[in-house]
DNA sequence: TTGGACGAG
DNA sequence: ATTTCTCGTCCAA
């Protein structure tokens, strides 16, 4: 919002969405603003604050493509995970150890950092006698021990690591947005101490040990601790302090510190943190996580990047719909808005590429189907007025069932494919969800697509490994076409010891999925130990490149199979999967 | 596989 | 007006 009108960088500014605000800008902060502060209360704390209607996130979502697909393109390893719309978390680990040994020791003020394995011009002179922007921590200990014990590496890799972030950080603020980054060794540390000079600069935690971590931990609120939630936080909380904590759970602050926990004397291991935390799902590794993360320890890996999501769902809040019709109404109007997002999020991009379609009517339900969901679920929560119940009614039922083909039919328009899914999926699950005859009382309407796999029903294995690469690959050339910034050809990773990961955050926007494949990369890389994954030779690559361009000009995709078939006959293939359907 | 709990922005 | 709208992971039945 405030770079298509750079005239509210200045003025406090708010997302509303209902009667709350779903986010705000930093000035609306400094008047105490807030996440989630009701409309009501933000004009009295911040009588001159402007609110913009954030019902439809799209300009929201479509900056955080386009970032995310920046950060992402600077990535040698693929390891970029998107958590929410603007915060992305970078593992650069692979490209901090090959600059690592890049470095020229006898003259580190005059330093270069390489960003692409294959092109050493690639890259951005630094001075590495010092951190690029904020440290956090005891730079002289950390410089003492630099000297004297082994880890002068940890030292220079966080060194290292901030200069890239300030790199990237300047890529992103070209575009017009700022950001503010956490550098550490792992996800837990570098979101922590990302928050500590936001909303504009970086900080890089320099804690060598466990010695420098804790500490750095203990000052925090416990519910601060990302993985650690209103649940937990209440469980461990009146532990603690000995007493119930009747306060509502959802309150953000939090009085007890993981200090206060972790130098508990009854938690000194976490088989304690088992017996407290134990007794619902998630057993398993539930207080061994806790216990890490209070530890500063996290060894969760960045995920890599996708190009589509896991799951699209749309959903809407009322104040207790009765009427059958109002019900169905609303019903559809979810229903096209999720179809809409499909197109986005689901249907290859719209490329200038072949001229031959362009002024085809039909071309753009041509566009191919990079991935399909199987399921559909309808979500519902009946409507709590405020003082009815107290506990939290975050009572919401679901019902699911798999999702007919026709949804990837290009010969319908979208208004008789909701129509139809309402009409024959939709409203079942819901009489299945709330068989009462009369009297609903609904809340909450949520219509979810999930299990989104390959277009070729096969379950979504990755199979075609060189299809994989050759579109990753052309995404970062078509993002270097119009912004010279590097690319990469190779796509062979590298991994070294000692993870290092780092995060960007975007102020107001950011984040993203990215409309490609690349998909998940299944085996594990473990970690501590070298990594060597080898796919793609540039044979199989040069190979899927000319078979797939010859494809697109007179034939598509069927969605359902994932068969090639000429234009005109796909009409009648659909009709034949039709058929196939009805027994 | 399905549905719920929980946690993130 | 305390609950907006998503997205992801994990667990048990």
């Amino acid at each position: 919002m405030e770079n298509q009108q750079p005239s509210l960088k200045a003025l406090p500014l708010g997302i509303r969405q209902k009667g709350i605000l779903a986010t705000c800008n930093y000035v609306a902060r400094r008047c105490g603003v807030n996440k989630l502060t009701t409309l009501a209360e933000a004009k009295r704390l911040c009588p001159n604050l402007v609110i913009v209607d954030g019902e439809d996130l799209s300009p929201f979502r479509d900056v955080s493509k386009r970032l995310y697909a920046l950060l992402r393109s600077y990535s040698w390893s693929g390891k970029a995970e998107r958590l929410g719309l603007d915060e992305v978390f970078l593992d650069v680990t692979d490209i901090v150890s090959y600059n690592l040994e890049l470095l020229n020791r006898n003259s580190l003020a005059h330093s270069y950092f390489c960003l692409s394995r294959t092109n050493p011009e690639q890259g951005f002179e630094f001075d590495a006698t010092f951190f690029s922007g904020c440290v956090h921590g005891n730079i002289s200990a950390a410089d003492a021990a630099q000297g004297s014990s082994l880890d002068d590496t940890l030292y220079m890799r966080l060194l290292l690591g901030s200069h890239l972030a300030s790199y990237l950080r300047l890529r992103i603020e070209n575009e017009g947005y700022t950001t503010s980054c956490g550098i550490s060794t792992n996800k837990v540390l570098a979101k922590l101490v990302g928050n500590k000079n936001k909303p504009q600069n970086q900080t890089t935690l320099l804690a060598l040990g466990e010695d420098e971590v804790c500490p750095f931990m203990d000052e925090h609120g416990l519910r601060k601790v990302p993985g650690i939630g209103s649940k937990i936080t209440h469980v461990l909380e009146s532990f603690v302090l000995e007493k119930e904590i009747d306060r509502d759970m959802h309150s953000m602050e939090c009085s007890v510190t993981v200090g206060q926990v972790r130098t508990h004397p009854s938690i000194q291991s976490p088989s304690v943190l088992d017996n407290l935390l134990g007794g619902r799902g998630s057993e398993r590794g539930l207080a061994g996580k806790v216990w890490a993360l209070l530890h500063g320890v996290d060894d969760t890996e960045v995920k890599p990047a996708r190009d589509v999501p896991t799951q699209i769902s749309i959903e809407d809040t009322y104040k207790g719909l009765n009427e059958a019709s109002e019900i169905r109404r609303e019903m559809s109007l979810i229903t096209a808005s999720l179809l809409r997002r499909m197109h986005v999020d689901l249907l290859e991009d719209d490329v200038p590429q072949t001229q031959t379609q362009a002024q085809d009517p039909a071309s753009s339900s041509s566009r191919r189907w990079l991935a399909c969901p199987r399921t559909i679920r309808l979500t519902t929560r009946p409507y709590t007025s405020l003082n009815e119940g107290k506990p939290y009614n975050w009572a919401r039922a679901s019902r699911s069932t798999s999702l007919s083909s026709f949804v990837f039919s290009h010969s319908m328009t979208s208004e008789q494919i909701a129509e139809k899914l309402v009409a024959e999926t939709l409203l079942p699950l819901f009489y299945k969800l709330n068989p009462a005859p009369r009297g609903w009382n609904i809340g909450l309407i949520n219509v979810c697509v999930t299990n989104i796999s390959g277009p070729a029903s096969d379950g979504g294995a990755i199979r075609d490994i060189g299809t994989m690469f050759r579109r990753q690959d052309d995404v970062l050339r078509e993002f270097t076409a119009y912004d010279e910034t590097p690319s990469y050809t190779g796509t062979e990773t590298q991994m070294t010891r000692s993870a290092e990961r780092k995060r960007e955050r975007d102020d107001e926007k950011g984040g993203v999925q990215s409309v490609s494949v690349v998909a998940v990369r299944e085996g594990g890389d473990e970690e501590g130990d070298d990594q060597e994954e080898n796919f793609g030779s540039d044979d199989a690559w040069d190979e899927h490149h000319s078979h797939n361009s010859s494809q697109e000009d007179d034939t598509e995709q069927c969605p359902l199979c994932g068969h090639f078939l000429p234009r005109f006959a796909m009409a009648a293939h659909e009709r034949f999967h039709s058929m196939e359907m009805e027994d």
